[in-house]
DNA sequence: CTACCATCCTGGTTGC
DNA sequence: TGCAACCAGGATGGTA
């Protein structure tokens, strides 16, 4: 489900709420996620300060005191809900609460389990195996053009699937991959070496652009996504490309239509007229 | 390297 | 209305 602007979305609630906090009881429902859940979260974590949550790519990281460090993937489906104390009784799917001294209750819900959660040192995180191989990060502000451009650089696949790739950027996932890649007028089956100079320069500024302007609309609420407040981001209706195959294309006079096409198993949406 | 595939899991939507 | 097939925002590991 989330993509970058998602997760930033869900890091910006959980900090504004949570920062501070000390843990006072962690309970784990259901270990077996995408990877199992560490045995011994309860006492890495119980008594513990939380210092700041940090985003990398679509991975959150929760810096508590000791120092230690909660790793948070969302995969497709996973969410946090805050709720008011006391915890409330466990709802189908929810797999990890976490209550504080005070103030709300955490809790991590995933139905599909596709998430992850796992613990590390502060010291170790770059060197982290889920974090050292991501690639830069599309809102730094050392990502541009050229930095694009090399990473791109002598890779033969399509550039939807290099953008998808995560080790090339950090973050993107299909959904604006696709709006990206519409707003640089780039065609999604472009090789991905050829995403060079002036190409790369419009396609770094897009991804930059779509994924600003997500975050200042909350996200996108598809299925069932919510903030950590459980309000609805709203981005999603600002899709110009993705889950409209068929219809006129956006922003132009081409008068040509959204097509979908497949690549690696995935839904792509583009005009291909406008897009070369 | 690359492309392609299956896999993990559940639930909503679509089509018969 | 019932039911089965298909689809979904991710990541990984295997194969050719």
């Amino acid at each position: 489900m989330p993509e970058l602007p998602e997760v930033e979305t869900v890091r910006r609630g959980l900090e504004a709420k949570l920062t501070g906090g000390v843990v006072a009881r962690v309970q784990r429902r259901r270990a077996d996620l995408r990877a199992p859940l560490p045995r011994n979260l309860k006492h890495r974590l119980e008594g513990r300060r939380l210092e700041r949550i940090d985003r990398r790519g679509k991975y959150l990281l929760f810096h508590f005191d000791t120092p230690t460090v909660l790793i948070v993937h969302l995969g497709m489906s996973g969410r946090f809900v805050l709720t008011a104390p006391p915890a409330p009784p466990p709802a189908l799917h929810d797999h990890v609460i976490i209550e504080w001294r005070r103030g709300p209750v955490l809790t991590f819900n995933d139905v599909r389990r596709f998430g992850l959660m796992t613990l590390t040192r502060a010291h170790d995180l770059a060197a982290h195996p889920l974090l050292r191989g991501l690639g830069p990060e599309p809102l730094d502000s050392g990502f541009d053009g050229p930095a694009l451009g090399a990473a791109l650089r002598g890779r033969r696949t399509a550039i939807k699937a290099a953008l998808l790739d995560q080790r090339v950027v950090a973050g993107i996932g299909n959904i604006y991959a696709c709006e990206a890649l519409f707003r640089a007028r780039i065609s999604p089956r472009r090789i991905a070496d050829s995403v060079r100079g002036e190409r790369a320069a419009r396609l770094a500024a897009a991804i930059r652009t779509v994924l600003e302007a997500a975050i200042a609309a909350g996200g996108s609420s598809l299925r069932d996504y919510v903030q950590a407040s459980g309000e609805l981001g709203y981005f999603q209706h600002a899709f110009a490309v993705y889950g409209r195959e068929g219809e006129v294309c956006p922003g132009c006079d081409c008068g040509g239509a959204v097509r979908r096409i497949v690549q690696g198993g995935r839904s792509t949406f583009y005009c291909p007229r406008v897009q070369r």
